[in-house]
RNA sequence: GCGCCCGUAGCUCAAUGGAUAGAGCAUCGGACUUCGGAUCCGGUGGUUGGGGGUUCGACUCCCUCCGGGCGCGCCA
C-alpha cells in the first residue's frame, strides 16, 4: 500500500509535469485511503492556482495517469475535482501480505528516548502511568520501523527534597513502618517534614508558601528547613552517612520502581537518574559561562533568549543558584551533552507532562546555542487530575498506580468468570491480568496524548466499546475460530473473489503500516489504537456476515488466511502498543 | 501582566486544509435456535463555545471575546 501511494503519487506528479509545465508541480502527489473510494487524490485543487488551469482539467490528467497503473481498476472526477480510484480486486488480494511489511524509515537512525522518570522516595500513582505507558508504546514503534532506541529512564533521584528527607528521617522515622512498606513510610515522614516546616514558617509570620514579593529576608527561613538545606550541602559535598541514607532511599525506591515496570511490561536501555549527571554539573555551567551562553545575573547563572538571536524571547533559565547549587535546568543541559556525546541521536524525545514545556523551550534553546544538531521534541501530555481537581502527592489524594491494576484486574476477572463460566481458575488469573492491563493501557493511549485526563474508575477501567478488551476479544475469536477449523484438517489457501466486508476488510488490513508509520512520525499512538478498532470493527463485520468454517472448501481456505492475517496484526499492532492478547477469554 | 494548552452529540473521545463532522457509552428497535452475544445490523441525537477574517474549500490557519486547565530565575 505505501508503495502504491508512492508510484501513484509519482505518476500524477509526472503527468501534471508534462501536461502543464514543471512550475508549481511537487515530486509526488498525495493519494490515501478515504472514506468514499479506496483511494483519493485532492491535488488537483491544490494546484489549479499555480498551474492556472481549472481543477478539472489537472484531475483529468490524474484521471489518465492513475489509469496506466496495473492496480487501478478505475478512476472518477467527483465533486470540485477530487480523484476518486478503485483498485482491483485481484491486486487488493495478491497484496495482502503487504499488510505487515513496514518501512524501515528510521534505519541507521538512532533516538534517545526519554520515558517514565518518577520520583524517588515516592509511590508511583496514576499519574505516572500516561508518560510510562506513552514512552513504551514509542519506543516499540520507532524500533518496528527501523530506529535505535535507547530508552532512558530518567529518574528524579537528586535534589534539594534528600536534604529535607534526611531530616525527616532522623526525626520522624518509624522503623517497624520502613521495614513493612518503605516507599510509604518515606512519604509518610515527607509529608511531616512538610507540615511541620509550614507550620514553623507560619509562626514566623512569613506569608505561607507564594513569594513574588522582592524581599530576600533569609532570617524568616524556618529552622527546619535551614537544616534540610546543610544536609543537603552535605550530601552534595559526599558526607558518608548522608549518601548511604540517600543510596538507601534510591534502593528502596528502585525495587518498588522495578515491581511496577515487570507488571507492566515496560523496560529501559539505562536508567540514568538525574543523581547521574552531578559530576557533570559544575563543568558543564562553566563551559557555558566561558564561551558565552549563559550568563552571571544577580549573583545567579542563566541564559537568556531574544528574538533576533533565539528565534524567540523566553524567561531566563535559571542554571545555578545564588548560593552555588544547581538546579533540574543544569543536569537537563548535562544530560543534552551527554546524550549527544554518548549516541549521536539524530532526534531526542523527552515524554513528560505539560506543565513543563516552558522549561523545554528554554532547554532546547540553550543545546541550539551549543550546537546540539539533533532534532529535539518535547512530546508532552494532558494532565491527569481528579474529578475534584488536580490531585497532589503531599495532600495524599492519589490513587496508587497498583491500586488502579489490581482494581483493573479485579474487574476483569469478574466479567470474565461470569461471561466464560468454563474458564479454569488459573486461565481466569492470566486472562485478567492481560485484560485489565490491557484496558488500563487502552484507555491511556487511545486518547490523543495532549487531552486532559480527568481520572474516574469507571472511564479508567471500562471494558466495553472502544477498549483494549474489544480488540482482544477479536483476537480470541480468531484463535477459537481457528483451533475448531483445525480439528476439520482444513488450511489457509489464496484469496480470490471478495465479498465486500471482505473487501473492506482487506483494504483496512492493508493500511496497517501507515498507521505505525503516523504514530512514529508524529509521537501520537491513538492513531494506531484507533486503526485497531478500524480492524476489529471491520473484522466483526465480516464474521457476523459470512461464514468460515461452513463455507465451501475454496472459500473457507481464503476466509482462514483473512483470519489469520487480522490475528496477526492485531497481536503485533497491541504489542506495539504494550498490549498483550489471550487465547480465549 | 506575559505565555502555553483546551472547548466537537446528554457523557467520553476521533477527524491536524478536502466532499454529507465520525465512533463508543447512554437511549430506541432488530439479528437463522449462534464458526464465542465481551458480538453484529439499524434509528434518535451537531449553529464544532460566540463573533470576524484568510481560502475553491475551515473542527483544523489568523484576529477577537467568553469559559476552563497550566506555566512564568533561585522546587522538580
Amino acid at each position: 500500500m505505501l508503495d502504491l501511494l508512492d508510484s501513484l503519487g509519482a505518476l500524477g506528479a509526472a503527468a501534471l509535469r508534462e501536461a502543464f509545465g514543471a512550475d508549481g508541480v511537487p515530486a509526488h502527489v498525495v493519494f490515501e485511503p478515504s472514506q468514499r473510494a479506496d483511494l483519493q487524490c485532492a491535488a488537483a485543487m491544490q494546484l489549479a492556482r499555480a498551474l492556472k488551469r481549472p481543477p478539472r482539467d489537472l484531475a483529468a490528467v490524474l484521471v489518465t495517469a492513475a489509469s496506466t497503473h496495473p492496480a487501478v481498476a478505475r478512476a472518477d472526477i467527483a465533486g470540485a475535482g477530487f480523484v476518486n480510484v478503485t483498485l482491483h480486486d485481484g491486486w487488493i488480494a495478491a497484496h495482502l501480505d503487504d499488510a505487515l511489511a513496514h518501512r524501515a524509515v528510521g534505519a541507521g537512525q538512532t533516538r534517545v528516548l526519554d520515558y517514565s522518570s518518577p520520583n524517588v522516595a515516592k509511590p508511583m500513582h496514576i499519574g505516572h502511568i500516561r508518560s510510562t505507558i506513552l514512552g513504551e508504546a514509542l519506543k516499540r514503534v520507532l524500533r518496528k520501523v527501523g530506529y535505535a532506541v535507547v530508552s532512558d529512564n530518567h529518574l528524579g533521584d537528586w535534589g534539594t527534597q534528600f536534604g529535607k528527607l534526611i531530616v525527616a528521617w532522623r526525626r520522624y522515622l518509624d522503623e517497624a513502618a520502613f521495614a513493612r512498606e518503605p516507599v510509604q513510610e518515606l512519604l509518610r515522614i515527607y509529608v511531616k517534614f512538610s507540615d511541620e516546616e509550614k507550620a514553623q514558617r507560619a509562626a514566623l509570620g512569613a506569608a505561607p508558601a507564594k513569594d513574588g514579593d522582592d524581599d530576600d529576608a533569609p532570617a524568616a527561613v524556618a529552622p527546619l528547613l535551614a537544616e534540610a538545606r546543610a544536609e543537603l550541602v552535605k550530601l552534595q559535598a559526599g558526607d558518608a552517612e548522608n549518601v548511604a541514607l540517600w543510596k538507601r532511599f534510591v534502593d528502596v525506591s528502585m525495587r518498588e520502581f522495578d515491581r511496577m515496570y515487570a507488571r507492566l511490561g515496560v523496560s529501559f536501555d539505562v536508567t540514568l537518574g538525574e543523581s547521574f549527571y552531578n559530576d557533570m554539573l559544575a563543568p558543564t555551567v562553566d563551559a557555558l559561562l566561558a564561551d558565552g551562553t549563559a550568563e552571571p545575573s544577580q549573583g545567579a547563572v542563566v541564559v537568556t533568549f531574544t528574538k533576533e538571536r533565539d528565534g524567540e524571547a523566553l524567561p531566563p533559565f535559571l542554571l545555578r543558584k545564588a548560593d552555588g547549587g544547581f538546579l533540574y535546568g543544569s543536569t537537563d543541559v548535562a544530560a543534552m551533552r551527554y546524550r549527544m556525546t554518548t549516541w549521536s541521536p539524530s532526534r531526542i524525545l523527552i515524554v513528560t507532562d505539560e506543565r513543563q514545556q516552558l522549561h523545554f523551550r528554554q532547554l532546547f534553546a540553550t543545546a541550539r546555542r551549543m550546537g546540539v544538531g539533533a532534532r529535539l521534541e518535547h512530546v508532552w501530555f494532558g494532565l491527569m487530575r481528579l474529578p475534584e481537581g488536580t490531585f497532589s502527592t503531599r495532600d495524599g489524594n492519589v490513587i496508587a498506580l497498583e491500586d488502579l491494576l489490581d482494581e483493573a484486574e479485579r474487574r476483569a476477572r469478574a466479567v470474565a468468570a461470569e461471561l466464560n463460566p468454563a474458564l479454569a481458575p488459573d486461565e481466569l488469573d492470566a486472562i485478567a491480568r492481560v485484560v485489565g492491563l490491557g484496558a488500563v493501557k487502552y484507555n491511556d493511549l487511545s486518547k490523543d496524548r495532549q487531552t486532559l485526563v480527568t481520572f474516574t474508575w469507571d472511564k479508567a477501567l471500562s471494558l466495553q466499546g472502544n477498549t483494549a478488551p474489544y480488540l482482544q476479544y477479536a483476537y480470541a475469536r480468531i484463535r477459537s475460530l481457528v483451533r475448531k477449523v483445525a480439528e476439520t484438517g482444513a488450511t489457509m489457501g489464496p484469496v480470490g473473489a471478495l465479498e465486500p466486508t471482505e473487501r473492506a476488510l482487506v483494504l483496512t488490513l492493508l493500511r496497517y503500516p501507515l498507521a505505525v508509520q503516523e504514530v512514529a512520525q508524529t509521537a501520537r499512538p491513538h492513531v494506531l489504537c484507533d486503526y485497531l478498532y478500524a480492524l476489529a470493527t471491520a473484522f466483526s463485520s465480516f464474521y457476523g456476515e459470512l461464514p468460515v468454517k461452513d463455507a465451501a472448501p475454496e472459500l473457507r481456505a481464503a476466509r482462514l488466511t483473512l483470519c489469520d492475517r487480522v490475528a496477526t496484526v492485531l497481536r503485533e499492532g497491541l504489542d506495539l502498543l504494550g498490549i498483550e492478547v489471550p487465547e480465549r477469554m
